[in-house]
DNA sequence: ATTGACATACGAAGAGCATCGTAGTAATTT
DNA sequence: AAATTACTACGATGCTCTTCGTATGTCAAT
């Protein structure tokens, strides 16, 4: 009944990632944050929620005048969906390749390299 | 002179892994390898090599009857590139949500996990 | 009642992507 | 030499993505 939605685009990724930080939101709420970062029609946000409504990627509550969009995954989920997706078209599935490429892209900062190492040992204790 | 090329499409990283893997090759070659995970035709490959060499994503030497194409980038290059977008675009940034969405997108073994440890370490030492 | 503000719906355009067929050319085999 | 094989070049198609403008409906305030 409920397939799983495609994987998302880069345009509908970037509105999805809105939604999760937002919560359920309007077309107008979107489109100001989005807007605040790049110059943007509001029939252009409008449109691409639309679209996403018939790709299953977002629900939408039409009871209010101006309907609420919220993600139809949690962030999480999604999240899983991509990473695993893009570690096998692009590193093959070698999960170390992916860290490398990742930690070396940007400055990491301490914190975050002592986060990623609970993260590892969190890991190994559920993986004995 | 030399821009960094743009960001390689779905068939075209794929094609990128062959070359990654093989070394230069002709398009015969990398067709063959295709062919053997998914019917293609040999012209499809054909044409997206030349597209891709116009974008800069590979090389080709015209010496010899059939040419041969070579990734324009080292893969460990291309894949920080894409690593990097990628972490920007989906995680904001966040290498432990990538790392979770990796991790817990399939079976992890406890040697790669070992191995991710170490790259933790060696990248400590190196930002101190 | 008109107006103005604010919604959705939707068509369409322009660009890029992925695929393939056909044409033409050079090399090899018969 | 003729036929076959092995290439490259390239046009064209169908699809998807992204963006936007226009039409239309609804509500509230004048």
């Amino acid at each position: 009944m409920l397939e799983n939605p495609p994987r998302p685009t880069d345009a509908e990724l970037e509105l999805l990632t809105v939604l999760w930080s937002r919560g359920p939101s309007t077309v107008r709420a979107v489109h100001e944050t989005i807007a605040r970062r790049r110059p943007t029609q509001y029939t252009t946000v409008l449109k691409q929620m639309q679209i996403m409504a018939a790709k299953g990627l977002v629900r939408r509550d039409e009871n209010l005048r101006a309907h609420v969009y919220e993600a139809a995954r949690p962030r999480e989920w999604t999240e899983r969906q991509l990473a695993g997706d893009f570690l096998q078209r692009a590193f093959e599935g070698s999960a170390s390749r992916l860290m490398v490429g990742a930690l070396s892209a940007r400055k990491t900062s301490k914190k975050e390299l002592a986060e990623l190492r609970r993260l590892l040992d969190e890991y190994e204790r559920g993986t004995p």
